[in-house]
DNA sequence: CTGTTAGCGCATTCAC
DNA sequence: GTGAATGCGCTAACAG
């Protein structure tokens, strides 16, 4: 009894086998049991076998401390998000890891909650990590910034920093929001709403231009009480958006500019009884799982977020082996999904 | 022109700033230098000063490869999941990151798609970095069996590999099944349907028990005929939850075993037109944001999936530590939400 | 309290 | 083709 259940890293644990003692068992030398597992170099095709053999007999693994400290990186990618729980993340980690995992690289996952700071110590981390390169949503400029510096390569997500250097993501959110807001004034509406919680990134301030666009395309004068930002973080969306309405009366549609505020505009209308689309229609910009289930279900741009992870992964893998030219930006295409919570203006 | 936008990592990237330019900054050696930066060891106030200057003047970053090479191991801790895009796991992700984050540590996440083969690929990458312990939700023995062999500490998380020598943090799946439909039967509900996708995990299978047990308390006879498993990954859950209730006309509620089915149930009732909760009520397993939004709320067994996730990481941390004690087991007990979703039998 | 010494496990010259 | 030697950056004994 008593007997450690956990080796722990205690004495318990089977001490690692090194490649020596794979070389000793195949009867080479470590150098030729290295060229041998890692393919490179000329070794004789027999003793090949007897090594790759060797290693398998005695469980050998790859000590990746020991290669990353020789070489010049782990295989480690980094990817700095700003809310896990947030379901957009979520799906954008998804696909990043599904592309790194095919090319062989394990996902190192900070999460910065948003905040610059700590960012910035992921970065750090990831720089401490020897990180082949990194993927991130940007929270300020500092996280790219030291990076880019120390010669990682990187690959923002979503969002641009405007740090110099780094190949981007992105989705066309001006286009986007444009879609949206020229479906609803197509239904007749001429109070719409559009709800944010920031327009200090290209994502927040794309969707008001492209909202603002819309309007302008359309002859539909624009009006500063129409647009409510909710800041990020906010402590009450929903109570918030409750008094934006109140106070805005005539309100027959609204833009939500992000998943988050979607949700918030979505309870609020439920909560009063408001009859969707009759008494409005709304349209949300991101089309998460639940936009789908609701009854009726809500119209909405669609960002291929998977996709946008996978093509990041992909751009940083072309740099991590060694692709030189200039940065570049992909812009990928938002797809508006029309619903049944867009109907006419009554 | 055409200056590399990246530096990659080829020439441009800046060197390396390494403990030996550190000490030779502050005028120490490179023992003196570790030694005040690390905070071990007697280092007088003064020099300890002096290095951390001399250190953050130039930037340093330590490098864990060395370090985990010279020690025991790196601080990276890996989690393994089966499907990211699920939002349980994503919330498990987030908890784990959460409470690794505030202890210095980084997570290193792979999703294993559901195959044992792939669970082996991460488990074995996570022993190529050294990871100082590894989280994650079986899907086979082997994964498990191998961390734990080598010592890695280990802490199973939802379901149950079984594997000795692991701690683990899980639901209780029996009593939330049996809370979940003791409501449907205290409605007046005599034919329940279960609809699952796997009973060879605690998982499916608790909550399976827990089906029956609430059957058994309340006097109601049991039919196989009111069971459905979907299987793992099914092509059509829709499409079979749909043949199913054909075959059963009988059918006045449904408990649904977690998030993935119970969202093809949803859709099903919906598609058919079903009136919720007045012709079918319905109770899932596993609380996610659209249970709350969709329209009648859906009742749910709600499981603290983020503080599963905090609660694994901080066992495996105890372990990380040094802890010897012999495996434990947390059980979180989960909760019944009732939503508008279930009501009387008519 | 501090510096010197000695590897951690591996990949890479370079002779053979 | 192969093996001996070297050092990646760091920390943990040791002496001083």
């Amino acid at each position: 009894m008593g007997r450690d259940a956990h080796g722990g890293k205690g004495k318990r644990a089977r001490p690692r086998v090194t490649l020596r003692e794979v070389a000793e068992e195949a009867g080479t030398s470590r150098s030729t049991a290295s060229r041998a597992l890692a393919g490179h170099g000329y070794v004789a095709a027999g003793v090949k076998e007897q090594v790759e053999a060797a290693a398998v007999r005695l469980g050998y693994v790859p000590d990746v401390s020991a290669r990353s400290l020789k070489g010049r990186s782990s295989g480690l990618v980094g990817l700095l998000v700003s809310d896990l729980r947030n379901q957009f993340y979520a799906l954008l980690a998804a696909g990043v890891e599904q592309t790194l995992a095919a090319a062989g690289h394990q996902m190192v996952l900070v999460d910065d909650h948003g905040s610059d700071k700590q960012a910035l110590e992921g970065a750090r981390a990831f720089l401490s990590m020897r990180a082949a390169g990194v993927l991130l949503a940007p929270v300020g400029r500092s996280a790219t910034g030291l990076l880019v510096e120390h010669g990682t390569p990187v690959v923002e997500v979503d969002r641009r920093s405007g740090v110099r250097g780094c190949d981007a993501v992105t989705i066309d959110s001006e286009r986007g929001a444009r879609e949206a807001v020229s479906h609803l004034l197509e239904l007749g509406h001429r109070r719409i709403a559009v709800v944010l919680d920031e327009t200090m990134w290209d994502t927040g301030m794309g969707r008001l231009k492209g909202y603002r666009a819309a309007h302008r395309e359309a002859g539909v004068p624009l009006s500063r009480r129409l647009v409510l930002d909710l800041g990020l973080r906010p402590a009450d969306p929903q109570g918030d958006v409750a008094a934006f309405l109140d106070a805005n009366p005539g309100i027959t549609a609204v833009f939500a500019a992000n998943n988050v505020v979607a949700e918030a505009v979505w309870q609020e209308l439920q909560r009063r009884g408001c009859a969707v689309p009759e008494d409005c229609s709304v349209v949300s910009f991101d089309d998460l799982t639940w936009m789908r289930i609701v009854e009726p279900g809500l119209s909405a741009v669609r960002q291929p977020v998977y996709e946008m992870g996978s093509r990041a992964a992909a751009l940083l893998l072309e740099r991590i082996s060694g692709e030189r030219g200039r940065a570049r930006t992909h812009t990928l295409e938002p797809e508006l999904v029309r619903r049944g919570s867009t109907g006419p203006c009554s």
